[in-house]
DNA sequence: CTACAATCTGTAGCGACTACAGGATCAAGA
DNA sequence: TCTTGATCCTGTAGTCGCTACAGATTGTAG
């Protein structure tokens, strides 16, 4: 099942342009511990395996899902660890939390926005709402 | 209608107080050019009056709706200039876009997040689906 | 073999703050 | 009036999560 060809060790720009991210952002994700020095080639050059691939993946779908850096790294400490599956249940729940919390804002945002551009007339009216309504003194939610 | 005992002139950490803000916050805007420099005392100690707490309040709101330093300092600069509420109509509309793609690609991750969730075994099972979904090579949204 | 692309390293820069050090000033109590 | 302690002043450094750069080295195609 396993295509030996398919991923024959990939360098740090190969890796980069596959997953989609920039060069530096795997330096730098070695760097700071989230991945592990991989092998190198006789001058040196980085080689990445399949499984360095998954992790780095897995690294930055969690970023695009808004997990901070030390949330990947606990998620990945427990993975490593093996097991713990309960325990990364726990953590994406609590983080669904944060995400339906960050919705609510950006609607509320979203109606004060469309309220108060409704409320701007087109042509250059003297006191513009939009600019009233954003410097109120905290209350109007 | 100008009650002036009301607001008898803050100091920056009176004002930092009511409006909410870090302390240095104040500093910063200033040092960036958004909030302009505000007279000083005997010395040297900054005095803010209504003026400059509104259009404080009025950079922290945008901020706080995800308005960008350079979005604020151009919603200020129409505002200073007068009449532009056509333009400052045009931002917010932009900005309401923004924001609408904010709020669909959350509710997208709060989608994966609570699917992912809900297949995972609460007991400790060997492979995760969680960690499993999220290192897949990009596909399955 | 040579040219040129890709990689290597360390470091600096970004945005938007936040914190700190070491000194000056202010407001209140004795 | 003096003193004390809170607040403020300045400049600078640190934070997070990258991203970019410079100058040297390596890998590879012609």
């Amino acid at each position: 099942m396993k295509r030996r060809d398919s991923m024959p060790l990939l360098r740090r720009g190969e890796l980069a342009e596959r997953v989609g991210c920039n060069l530096e952002t795997i330096r730098y994700y070695e760097g700071i511990g989230l991945l592990p020095h991989p092998p190198r080639s006789e001058g040196r050059h980085r080689l990445y395996d399949a499984e360095l691939a998954k992790r780095l993946r897995f690294i930055l779908r969690g970023r695009e899902l808004g997990f901070s850096i030390e949330e990947i790294r606990a998620l990945l400490a427990i993975a490593d660890g093996g097991g713990g599956c309960a325990e990364v249940y726990a953590l994406t729940t609590q983080h669904i939390d944060v995400v339906k919390r960050k919705i609510a804002d950006l609607r509320k945002l979203e109606r004060i926005l469309s309220n108060t551009a409704a409320r701007c007339a087109r042509d250059a009216s003297p006191d513009c709402p939009i600019i009233e309504a954003l410097s109120a003194p905290r209350r109007a939610q």
